[in-house]
DNA sequence: GCAAAAATATGATATAAATCATATTTTATG
DNA sequence: CATAAAATATGATTTATATCATATTTTTGC
C-alpha cells in the first residue's frame, strides 16, 4: 500500500501548521497510502496508531449503533486531518473512516505526532481550535436533532454540504453521496430522507439529478431551520 | 461582584496546568466573582470576554432553540473550566451558563488567557484533550438521539450524572436538578422524561426522593442502552 | 455483457413521543 | 405567613417518523 512521495510538505494540516525546520522530520516519518473506494482507513475500536492527512479523495467518518444502525459524523476532503477524534484520553478510535473514492493519504504515527505537538505549539493551538469548532458544530447538531423536524435537518444538511464542499458551475454541490449516506448524516432513515428531499424538489427548492443535488433557493432552506 | 482572594492558585483548571512561574501572573489577572443562584454568568451571543474557572457551586451550560425550547449541554462543577465553548473561530459564546446554586468563580480575560496558552504548551495540550473528550461525548450523544429511544437516553443521562458527580452515602446522585432540567439534558420533554423515570422507579431500577435520584440497578440501565 | 448486488422509489401501517389540558404540590418572595 | 410562581403529576389526543413491504432502476464485478 505504500507509495512514492505524494506529500509536497505544504498542503496538509500538519505541514501547514508546523515550523519550517520541522518539515524535514515530517519528510522522514510520513508514509503515503492509497486506499481504494469503499475500504476502511481505520475502524471504531481500533487502538489509535496514528493520524492521517488527506491529499486526495473524500472520506466518510462514521460510527455504528447496534449492528444495523449507523451515523455519519463527518465528511473529510483534501487537506483535512483524519483520526483526530481518537486523540482523547482513551486511545481508541471512536469512529470508522471509509474512503468514498480512491483516496491518497499520509500517515503519521502517533508517537511522532505527539512529538510534533510538543515541538510546534502553533500546531497544538490550531488543532485545539479545530476541536473547539467541531464541538460547537456537534452541539448544534444535538439541538437540531432534539428540536427540529427531519425536513429542517435535511435542509441544514444540504446547507452544510454546500458550505463545506462548494458547488460546481451548474450549481450542484461538489460531493456525490448515496441517499442512504445523506440520510445517515442527517440522522434519519433512507425512506424519510427520500420523502423530504422529494418534497424539497417539488417545492423547487432543490434540484436533483441522479446523485447530484443543487440548491435553488438557499433562503427557503434557511427559513426551514428558523 | 468582585470579592477577595478565593483562588488558591492550585485547584482550578488553569492553575493546575500552568508552569509554576506563571502563577504570579495569574494572581495579578484573576478576578473572583460570586454569582447568585439562577443568574447567568454569560449568555449565548455575547462576545467572548474571557474564561471562567469554577471554585464552588454548580453551573448549567445550555442553549435555546427558537424562543421556547432549550437544551442543556453540560453541567459544570468545582474545578471545571467554563466558557471554553467560545474559543472557536468566531469569538461569541455559542451557549449560556447559569448558576444552579451560589457560585464562586474566577474570571480570566481572553487576552491574558491566550497569552497563557502561548506561554504554557501543557495548558494548550490539556485543553485540546478536554475538547477531544467533549467532542467524543457530543458525538455519542448525537448517535444516541438518532438511534436510542427516550428511555435508553434517560438511562444514559442518569449514568453520566452518576459518573460525573458521584453519589452520597445513601446512594443518591450528588446533583440536584429539576425534572425539567433533566429532561432538557436528556433531549426530551418534561412529560416524557417524567413517564420514563416513573417507569424506571416502578421497575425498581431507580429510587426517587423529591429531587434526589438513586440508581439501584446500574446493570439494568446499561442494558437499556445496549 | 450479464448476473448479482446495491441503490432508488413509493405506498401502507405502526408507534413512540410530542403536545395539550388540567389538577396538585412545593418552593420562592415581598 | 400569604400569595404568586414554579415544579410535579397524569390522562387524552395528535402527529411525525420509523418500520415494513415490494417493485424498479442503476451500479459493480467477473
Amino acid at each position: 500500500m505504500k507509495k512514492g512521495n505524494l506529500c509536497n510538505l505544504k498542503s496538509c494540516f500538519l505541514c501547514r501548521n508546523c515550523l519550517k525546520h520541522w518539515l524535514p522530520a515530517i519528510e522522514v516519518h510520513k508514509q503515503n497510502l492509497v486506499i481504494k473506494k469503499g475500504q476502511k482507513i481505520f475502524e471504531e475500536g481500533d487502538p489509535v496508531k496514528g493520524i492521517y492527512f488527506l491529499f486526495k479523495g473524500r472520506v466518510k467518518v462514521h460510527r455504528k449503533w447496534g449492528d444495523e444502525k449507523q451515523l455519519i459524523l463527518h465528511f473529510a476532503q483534501e487537506g483535512d486531518i483524519i483520526g483526530y477524534r481518537g486523540l482523547g484520553s482513551n486511545k481508541v478510535y471512536p469512529v470508522s473512516a471509509t474512503a468514498l473514492d480512491e483516496v491518497i493519504l499520509c500517515f503519521i504515527d502517533i508517537a511522532f505526532f505527539e512529538t510534533s505537538l510538543q515541538v510546534n505549539p502553533r500546531l497544538t493551538y490550531t488543532l485545539m481550535q479545530l476541536y473547539a469548532n467541531e464541538l460547537q458544530l456537534a452541539e448544534r447538531r444535538i439541538g437540531n436533532l432534539v428540536h427540529l423536524d427531519v425536513k429542517a435537518r435535511v435542509a441544514e444538511t444540504l446547507l452544510m454540504l454546500k458550505k463545506d464542499f462548494g458547488q460546481n458551475q451548474e450549481g450542484y454541490i461538489n460531493i456525490t453521496l448515496t441517499k442512504q449516506d445523506l440520510a445517515s448524516y442527517a440522522g434519519t432513515t433512507y425512506e424519510t430522507f427520500f420523502r423530504m428531499i422529494t418534497e424539497l424538489e417539488q417545492e423547487k427548492i432543490v434540484l436533483l439529478s441522479g446523485k447530484d443535488i443543487a440548491i435553488l433557493k438557499e433562503a427557503k432552506l434557511e427559513k426551514l431551520i428558523e
